[in-house]
DNA sequence: ATTCTGCTAACTGCTAACAGTTTACAGATA
DNA sequence: TATCTGTAAACTGTTAGCAGTTAGCAGAAT
């Protein structure tokens, strides 16, 4: 997410009134990083105080990042116990892309009507550069980096702050998912991804909001379906039902088969 | 949200393994409470140094709970500055209920398909709660309880942990526009709610997907138009642009109309 | 060999104290 | 009187240390 989280517009540098980014922001920027890298193994345990030292800083900013990062969906906390790195299932992937594409249709209506020129402007310099890169071919990493910037432009230029932040934090772990299950034929892939943009921006910029939804569908079902049929067809053992689950009266496993828009489509 | 946050499934008091609840935890839901219950003004200070006095306790969890709340919405924190407790403007209120409206028609989607019937039972039994009490007369805030705990059953049924989680922040909100601004003919606010979420259960129980999404549409709406009507015409003076609102660099004021199924129905 | 038991080290939750920033206000200045 | 300025109090971010819990492992028991 390297390049995905800076601001779209850069605030001018004189005069910035800069907003002082506090240690526990840094340090989730951080360990956010590098769970994504891969630095940390899903399933291995993060500890507190080890990451403290290791960044030379106290333990209060760590525990205020890991619990963001709760949040976020990339680690799991139980109290008393270390911090455990999320190991993302296929419900995981289920739940946050059912979850993504409610969103998604949600943001492009809202982009449609408050979108300002610059932003479709936005969208489609990220559509080019991904164009220009592929030329000369680019790692999955990149790929990742570009797929998710048009899309948070988006979700941007819906201006709903609620929606947006519920984006930021699904936001990591579609990028988890597009790094470790994203392996389709490079080619293949960014030409989808080219297309895709393409055409929902030119829904946006057309203010058709009927087609834009069904573009947004069809494109996070591409995604959706793209990335499920690289997961192994027997899930790890001991696999926890779902990388959160706090709740401790889970009810036994069912296999659940997706619902609404992201299951095998009979009509249309 | 007195009785909302109690387990649905109350886990079985004997070998029950309690999950410890950690001191942030208690003062969380202490906070919450206070400020839901108007025990702070909108846009009154919250001093985590005099909290952690009053509560008995140290500012480490206090600040926790402090971060807690303003991810749910019911504060705002700038770095080295008191946390607000967050004014709802009416930009508010559009945001919460249009993304309220997505996840929760996802939700009757997933509920259909993932529901027990133990799940249809507990949601019957609130609607006969909520007759019962209507009788012999209910306050705002026990019929807001019943109103909240229904849509928290469907969330439950849904099975659907990220979108539950969603829902928990949203639901904080929607029970400050219940409390300050439903205030409707107590019979015929009463009398509606019993009728649309009657329809809602009838049609999950039917698996009538269609229907049940439509419905939950109308449901929303109608108590969307009935928080609106209760602003005032006139929003306070000096009103931020939004209760959250971290972004520093915000465009310009723009009078924003509701967009998608919020809006005013033309076609239908 | 395998399972239990008890101990030690590692670690988290919490508290208390320090350093730097913001708020509030009294007095100075126009 | 109204506005500016400097200073003290209030408050947050951060650190370091204590208390209680958990994880890991060596040795006992089967």
């Amino acid at each position: 997410m390297t390049a995905s989280n800076t601001r779209a517009t850069s605030p001018s540098p004189l005069l910035s009134l800069a907003r002082k980014r506090t240690r526990a922001e840094e340090v989730t920027e951080r360990l956010r990083e590098a769970i994504l890298r891969g630095v940390f193994e899903p399933g291995q345990p993060v500890s507190e105080e080890q990451l403290a030292a290791s960044l030379g800083v106290s333990r209060g900013p760590v525990h205020e990042a890991v619990v963001q990062l709760q949040h976020e969906g990339l680690v799991l906390i139980r109290p008393n116990r270390r911090a455990v790195v999320a190991r993302l299932t296929r419900r995981d992937l289920e739940e946050v892309y059912s979850l993504r594409l409610a969103m998604e249709q949600l943001a492009v209506q809202y982009a449609i009507h408050h979108a300002r020129t610059e932003d479709f402007d936005m969208m489609e310099a990220v559509i080019r550069s991904l164009e220009d890169a592929a030329v000369r071919g680019i790692n999955e990493q990149e790929a990742a980096d570009f797929d998710i910037n048009f899309h948070d432009l988006v979700y941007r230029a819906a201006q709903h702050e609620r929606l947006y932040q519920v984006w930021s934090k699904l936001k990591s772990q579609v990028y988890v998912f597009l790094l470790s299950r994203n392996i389709a034929n490079p080619d293949f892939r960014e030409q989808g991804i080219i297309r895709g943009h393409t055409a929902i921006l030119d829904a946006l910029r057309a203010r058709d909001e009927k087609r834009a939804v069904e573009l947004t569908e069809q494109h996070l079902r591409a995604a959706y379906l793209r990335i499920l049929a690289a997961f192994p067809e027997h899930e790890e053992a001991g696999e926890a039902d779902s990388a959160l689950s706090i709740d401790e009266s889970a009810p036994p496993h069912v296999r659940r088969p997706p619902v609404g828009p992201l299951q095998a489509r009979r009509k249309t």
